[in-house]
RNA sequence: GGCCCGGUAGUACAGUUGGUUAGUACGCCAGCCUGUCACGCUGGAGGUCAGGGGUUCGAGUCCCCUCCGGGUCGCCA
């Protein structure tokens, strides 16, 4: 015991120390950031979560048997020093370094451990490519800035706690083990040892869960809760994840809108000290489609989309009168005094884009100082032209995009264009923060390929009151009371008030196809409850992967998960998944037909 | 499942129209150096050009297949 430090204990963190401890006797442990050995001088930088300190090892002052020591120091190796801070000066100061002032002068040091070269450099200017970087992500781990990511997302999680807790809200855990609910994204299964031929499934969200906690009385339930999706990945979505997830009974929307307010006003104050002014802007769904083409805005910026659909629906060019005939409509993005911008060889880069998403081309009018060019002036009458620029509210130095088609395809596309221009156009400022509602969704949505109406959001999401009787005419119109918090553009959470009536749920079962015996096997135990009394409730949750991205400035949540998987949901560093042993599969009662050599 | 981009030394990259012994930077190793801080100087080691097949007198380079990574569409109630 106490051997391998010989009694010696840190005095503090590397970075600590400044001008005002100067004299005082330090102990330092950490790892080798850099060694510049000057021959009878060597300066070893030792990193540790808070920083790096510059520690000298001198041979006039260390016996020869130290010092030789001292030079045998690598890359990585850990060590524990001893010795004087002193104060630098003159051109040893180093204006670049938090404790540039001030260095360890080394009196006596422990090599607590070695290391071998490592395969990426410790170092933020480090360029290794991130499947080496997730191959040894306890190294990646180890520089500055994904410290600071995985300890930014502590901080998340210590003010979620803290905020809700302070608002009453209950912390409660549900069970990560639980009953498969298909309808959603596909289910983790793990096969059951007891009960051969059954699974369990790990949870998308503790959605169910939390329903009946509100029937349970805890009126105010959040929790931190890691959830599963058997589904491809994104930048931003991995198979698990993490929910900060809440309910609460006796409220409407607009009380849930308000105690999230105030959260992620807090949040924002105490992470990253910036202000967000209350109460937060809020877009219908509907207009957040028309006005952005997408149901998560990037406000940060404006190419609004515009209506053509009335001005040109008479008009001889065939793709246009094509779209709308076939009920679809005709929109187009004002890119403002950006003519000059695009070469024809650009323009037909953006057709290319708009096709990925459906759009079936990309026609334009380029409002150049020297006249009007389009490929489609030709199908148009000086009053149709006259009518589109006076929409568009086009003038000369300015370039109109368009699409025609289907109105899902139509928004899609300009929406994904809209910010592909922005990021051309670098109309995208970093460190703002635009937090957004989108409300009023529709409940429903028709699927083509099943032939039936889905939940947008889930099926205990209940109809707005004044949109009840479509609920039998015109399910497609009936608007929901969820709701979705956006931020620069990223769905960062989402929730609703939800049925708490046995009738509307049976209804809402019935309107999407789904036969009670069905609902019995897979929500019974949901139903049940509900027959014992049920406050009226609803909730949100936040994906909180992405809030920490946001935060953090990432790109990816990858960058701010200590332990990610890759695109095809493997894990570099330990290789899950793998194979496992024939004894495993026989007591799982799990026959593997595809093996690997 | 579709589309796009990529895979060359430990790491990141360059590699021309298919042509000599595949280069550069960082890192690594050795030597020198008492104020470096992107230390410097001198020297050195280090390559399955992702894998397989094909075209060719000749392939890192061209073609086909496979694998791997990233982005994206579908998918993600």
């Amino acid at each position: 015991m106490g051997e391998l430090l010989g009694g010696w204990k840190r005095t503090g963190y590397c970075a600590e120390p400044t001008v005002t401890d100067v004299g005082k006797e330090v102990t330092l442990m950490g790892w080798t950031n850099v060694r510049r050995d000057l021959g009878a001088l060597v300066f070893v930088q030792l990193r540790d979560r808070t920083g790096v300190m510059q520690v000298v090892f001198d041979s006039s002052s260390l016996c020869k048997e130290d010092f030789e020591r001292a030079c045998t120091i690598r890359s990585e190796f850990v060590l524990a020093v001893r010795g004087t801070l002193v104060k630098r000066t003159g051109g040893m100061v180093n204006k670049t370094m938090k404790t540039g002032e001030v260095e360890v002068v080394v009196r006596e040091f422990k090599i607590l451990s070695k290391s071998e070269t490592p395969p990426i450099e410790v170092d933020d200017n480090c360029n290794a490519s991130e499947l080496q970087r997730l191959k040894y992500r306890y190294l990646d781990l180890r520089r500055p800035c994904m410290q600071k990511n995985l300890m930014l997302r502590s901080q998340v999680s210590t003010v979620t706690r803290n905020y809700f807790a302070s608002q009453g809200f209950v912390e409660i855990e549900t069970p990560v083990l639980t009953k498969s609910t298909p309808e959603g994204a596909r289910d983790y299964l793990v096969p059951s040892r007891v009960h051969p031929g059954k699974f369990y499934a790990l949870p998308q969200s503790p959605q169910l869960f939390k329903q009946m906690l509100m029937l349970s009385g805890f009126d105010r339930y959040f929790q931190i809760a890691r959830c599963f999706r058997d589904e491809d990945l994104r930048a931003d979505r991995q198979p698990d994840f993490t929910q900060i997830d809440l309910e609460m009974s006796f409220v409407e929307a607009e009380d849930v809108l308000t105690v999230n307010e105030g959260y992620l006003k807090t949040l924002f104050k105490e992470t990253l000290n910036v202000e967000i002014q209350l109460p937060l802007p809020r877009i219908k769904w509907k207009d957040a489609m028309a006005r952005y083409g997408s149901d998560k805005p990037d406000t940060r910026f404006g190419l609004e989309l515009c209506d053509l659909t009335d001005v040109v629906k008479n008009c001889n060019f065939s793709v246009f009168a094509n779209a709308i005939q076939a009920g679809g409509s005709v929109r187009c993005i004002n890119v403002k005094g950006h003519s000059a911008d695009f070469s024809r060889k650009e323009i037909d880069a953006l057709g290319e884009f708009v096709k990925t998403y459906r759009a079936k081309g990309l026609a334009w009018i380029n409002m150049k100082p020297d006249g009007l060019q389009s490929p489609i002036a030709k199908f148009l009458t000086d009053v149709e032209i006259t009518a589109i620029q006076a929409r568009a509210n086009l003038e000369t130095g300015d370039i109109l995009l368009i699409v025609a088609d289907t109105d899902a395809t139509t928004f899609a596309s300009l929406g994904a264009l809209r910010i592909k221009l922005a990021e051309k156009l670098n109309l995208i400022h970093a460190n703002q923060f635009n937090l957004l509602w989108v409300t009023e969704f529709p409940l429903l949505e028709w699927n083509e390929e099943e032939k039936r109406f889905v939940a947008v959001h889930h099926p205990f999401t209940s109809p707005m009151d004044e949109d009840l009787p479509l609920l039998n005419t015109d399910p497609g119109k009936v608007r929901a009371k969820a709701y979705d918090i956006v931020l620069n553009g990223v769905e960062i959470g989402g929730g609703s008030i939800r049925i708490h009536a046995q009738e509307l749920q049976k209804k809402m079962f019935d309107i999407i196809g789904l036969p009670d015996a069905v609902a019995k096997e897979r929500f019974g135990y949901l139903l049940d409850a509900f027959r014992y009394g049920a406050p009226p409730h609803g909730g949100l949750a936040y994906g909180l992967d992405r809030v920490c991205m946001l935060l953090a400035g990432a790109s990816s949540i990858r960058d701010v998960i200590a332990f990610p998987k890759v695109q095809n949901a493997s894990c570099p560093l330990t290789n899950a998944p793998d194979s496992v042993d024939d004894q495993q599969l026989d007591e799982l009662h799990i026959a593997c037909t595809e093996k690997e050599s």
